[in-house]
DNA sequence: TTGTAAGCGTTATCAA
DNA sequence: TTGATAACGCTTACAA
């Protein structure tokens, strides 16, 4: 059996009080008290029971992370840094998939897994506004994204928009004019593809730049696939897109992959650019330019949000805008990057 | 403050003893008193404090994946898989990220997250043989992989030789016979490169073949780049392979990348198998042909053998032979793939 | 088939 | 600065 509080106070003659004094860093212990602990505590090898903690305390000391699969790669990046942020603070995180499912999503947010966690952190793929109402304020909860909004509950926004608009300017401010768009979602008002089309959008305008609707390249599933699919159909119906405004890196990779195999050079006769700055984004030949969302702060962000409103130290509900930039690379003519031709 | 199994109890006019053999399912329960319970829990919203269980169950339902990092596909989909496998079974996982670092993976084994887990599955990457004797009995442990062997733990292997041998087999059963090897880390003697490599020699040697070292490619880590890196180094060294195996399935893909870019086809050129089979080789272009593993399989033997150690069903430690089958695709004139070169 | 009561290992209250 | 002691909410002998 593994040695209790009461074996470590035995063994130095004190009560469990003391030893629990000391194992919680309680300041009012005199040293040699807690000396004469520690020492027991090593001799006898003991750990911390957490689950008599955890019910003493009425906390379980885990955060849920919800979010639609780890086998994409921004959301298994997104749960890494997550996963260390809340490790930084003795925080456990516990990861439900939910598939990119209406019904699992609401799962997740009422389930009964929400008994064993503290707090939830909720990126959304399948709800949309219409489900507000849904959001519970009972198991403290902090979203991410911009699929739901609700001024009941902490939020980490990501600014779509203004970052697609700085995206498309870094592709104006290279010198490039006829800018295709890949992943776009037709008639959908809500999500990212919607809100960084707008960005795309605001940016030509201002350039004053016609929008062209040869140049909308659509996409379902944001893969590379689908990168390459939509630039080819872009190409094959005559237009001649001097740079390509990637919805995501994977979209910008598959329509780079496309590009290159068509005999087009990267960024010579297009340049692209790609939205989330994922690892890939740095291996990929050229290295892709993209729009860089700090994903550890981000999740320290949401993390220190959870933290806050599950003990109690936050007020209102907060909304935390997370800070971008452009990390340029060679595929719009930066540096750090293998040229896409061989030499 | 959340209902309590007291506060269904005295709503339902029975005992906390009924309560909890309803939630328990215990059989011997009569029918209207369940009935009375069930719908004085739904009245209440109760919902069962875990902590309390698992204080007096002695288990915290929770187990440890420790793996290196979500970034890398690989595991994130393994993660995704154990999981989902957890799931079925009612537990729930924790993740650990040891980031490829000795110190940290010794951590994962001994260190005070153990305390909060009933079990570990653990798919080391820096540990190797000579660290068998820090492998805890304790904590129930799962091993994956090929790197530590232990006859007093559990066990999923991968049998990477066989694999990378058939995977050879493959290629030489479609005509080539110049077969470049991706990913090499020479003077190691463990781990999967190792291993891998020496599948390929089998094949090689059985297929009368001799081995030419101008067609091993050497890479550290086995990222994208690198098997791109390492194919440059081959071709310009003057070697002229007729096929590439990627030792895992990114490796392959810079491969295919590098190859293209220089004009190569695949498959007709040169024909490109990896290792690993993730979700990216069904959407390279063209699909890439790969060893499959059947991730969901090692996931749900991992847990299997997890819970039995847990509860104590176990009887010796076992080792359970993951299963795999090359999956033909495009890269080896499979079917189901774009061709590489444009029609 | 159901009830009583004794813990599981902590933390918190209140004295000392 | 430390110690008794009562919870925390549940499971499980043992009784009834």
């Amino acid at each position: 059996m593994a040695a209790t509080m009461q074996d470590v106070a035995t063994l130095a003659g004190v009560s469990v009080k003391t030893v629990s004094n000391v194992v919680n860093d309680y300041p009012y212990v005199r040293p040699e008290t807690r000396e004469r602990v520690m020492s027991a505590i090593a001799e006898l090898g003991y750990q911390l029971n957490a689950s008599a903690r955890n019910l003493r305390r009425g906390r379980t000391g885990l955060i849920g992370l919800a979010l639609p699969m780890l086998s994409l790669p921004y959301f298994a990046e997104l749960a890494e840094s997550v996963i260390a942020a809340a490790e930084e603070r003795g925080l456990v995180v516990v990861i439900e998939q939910t598939g990119d499912d209406r019904g699992r999503e609401m799962d997740a947010l009422h389930g009964s897994r929400r008994t064993v966690t503290d707090g939830l952190i909720f990126s959304p793929l399948a709800l949309g506004p219409e489900d507000e109402h849904l959001l519970p304020t009972r198991p403290p909860l902090v979203l991410l994204g911009e699929r739901v909004f609700s001024d009941r509950v902490d939020h980490v926004t990501m600014r779509n928009t203004e970052a697609a608009k700085a995206a498309t300017e870094h592709l104006l401010s290279v010198g490039r004019r006829r800018i295709a768009v890949v992943g776009v979602h037709p008639g959908e008002k809500v999500g990212s593809a919607a809100l960084r089309v707008t960005g795309y959008e605001q940016a030509l305008r201002e350039a004053g730049i016609a929008l062209d609707p040869a140049l909308y390249g659509t996409a379902g599933p944001w893969g590379r696939a689908a990168g390459a699919q939509a630039v080819a159909q872009i190409l094959d119906a005559g237009a001649v897109p001097d740079a390509v405004f990637g919805l995501n890196d994977t979209l910008a990779i598959g329509a780079m992959h496309e590009l290159q195999t068509r005999g087009l050079r990267v960024p010579e006769d297009v340049a692209i650019i790609g939205f989330d700055d994922i690892e890939e984004a740095q291996y990929s030949a050229p290295t892709l330019t993209s729009v860089h969302f700090g994903r550890d702060d981000i999740a320290r962000s949401a993390v220190d949000l959870l933290e806050a409103r599950i003990t109690g130290a936050a007020g209102a509900p907060r909304r935390v805008d997370a800070a971008f930039q452009i990390s340029v690379r060679a595929s719009t003519g930066g540096a750090g990057g293998r040229a896409s031709a061989p030499t």
